[in-house]
DNA sequence: GCACTTTCATACTGTTTCGCATAAAAATAA
DNA sequence: TTATTTTTATGCGAAACAGTATGAAAGTGC
């Protein structure tokens, strides 16, 4: 994509600012802002200190960076999950699957959502880290919203459901699916959790199909 | 209730330890565990270093100490919620509500709840801290399972209602009105979500009185 | 009053933390 | 080669950190 075919001028970096960055997301991910030490996050990138400061600043710096690529790299994987078209309840299976694939990704257990289990640990601290969150969760809520205006509009829901209430839920089950995944759940059981909630929010929903 | 009326034979402690510990807890609430020193728990419950010891042990201890007390004083709550009576709807907006007054009481912004603002953010790195907030979250489990089964038995849910199903969306969305509390939500926006869930989890419940 | 017991307060130790200063290394440009 | 540029590597320094040793303070029992 934009690489860089020019050659630089000093002496070539070692790393690769992108893997760096994942790297050092993994880390504040598993242990938290504060938990995670420049030491930590040096031996996890690979880079050293200086490098680090050199290339994101300072801890802060670097901390609001993870934030932004977490966000860009799971916004593409939601953003393909909600607009993959079909109808509300095999809309929602994909978006909550693509999310409990992310919330269990990591190598020592389930880490939930990386915006609210190392995100909202800041939060209290520090308010922009708060509205950086809070942005990110508003705009899921957004997406469950088109959702279900979408299944609306294609006459899935019937009269009595209210689209605004469905959507609230459907977003809202998102956090739980996090905070559980964190809290050690297997993936059966999220994947339990899913079934209720697609049972629940889709149960108002008859298929256009019948 | 287990006060000492024999006089202890030293000199008399300067701190009362429960409200000292509630104090601690406030501080890893905001602060989670690894973000609060040994000096801010020292400055917040007013006890210096080594009476904080004595009292309680070290660090990890005192956090350990710390989730038993909330999960005492929300279990208090909490029960009270649950068993107080009336049809499902008013029992879940109860709880809904007890929680939320917890989930909103500090000072400088909602905090959501300690076992997953604090807790689970040491999750990853502490196994023991995860297995006991995870009895934590199913013990409230059990208490919307044992919540629906009652409506059940009461007959407020149709033949087509499945219980398992409505007890698990009812818990989690517990879990996500603590991320959106933390997160800044206002009171307004989460009573919303509160209605909505109660909607959603009733709407497929009559009311027997009609 | 005097011994005894328990807690408090100060201050210390060794480690870890963050951030940066300084110099060596590795490339290009001439 | 030699100068210039950019990055890496070592390691410094001041502050913060967790935990503890030591002695003073404040009670009770006699």
């Amino acid at each position: 994509m934009s690489e860089q075919p020019a050659k630089r001028r000093g002496r070539p970096r070692a790393y690769d600012p992108q893997v760096a960055l994942a790297k050092a997301t993994e880390t504040f991910w598993a242990q938290g802002y504060a938990g995670a030490s420049l030491d930590d996050l040096s031996a996890a990138t690979g880079m050293n200190r200086p490098s680090l400061y050199g290339a994101f600043g300072d801890k802060q710096a670097l901390f609001s960076a993870a934030i932004d690529a977490y966000m860009d790299a799971s916004r593409a994987a939601m953003v393909r999950a909600f607009t993959a078209g079909g109808t509300l309840r095999l809309a929602l299976e994909r978006v909550y699957r693509a999310a409990l694939d992310l919330y269990l990704s990591g190598e020592d257990g389930g880490r939930g959502c990386f915006m609210v289990s190392a995100g909202l640990g800041q939060a209290v601290v520090d308010p922009v880290v708060r509205d950086k969150v809070a942005a990110g969760l508003h705009e899921l809520d957004r997406g469950f919203e088109r959702l279900v205006a979408r299944a609306e509009a294609a006459g899935e829901l019937p009269p009595g459901a209210d689209p605004a209430v469905l959507a609230r839920v459907a977003g809202g089950m998102l956090n739980a699916l996090s905070v559980r995944a964190r809290a050690g759940e297997t993936r059966e059981q999220l994947e339990a959790t899913i079934q209720a909630t697609v049972d629940l929010v889709c149960g108002a929903a008859r298929d256009p199909a019948l």
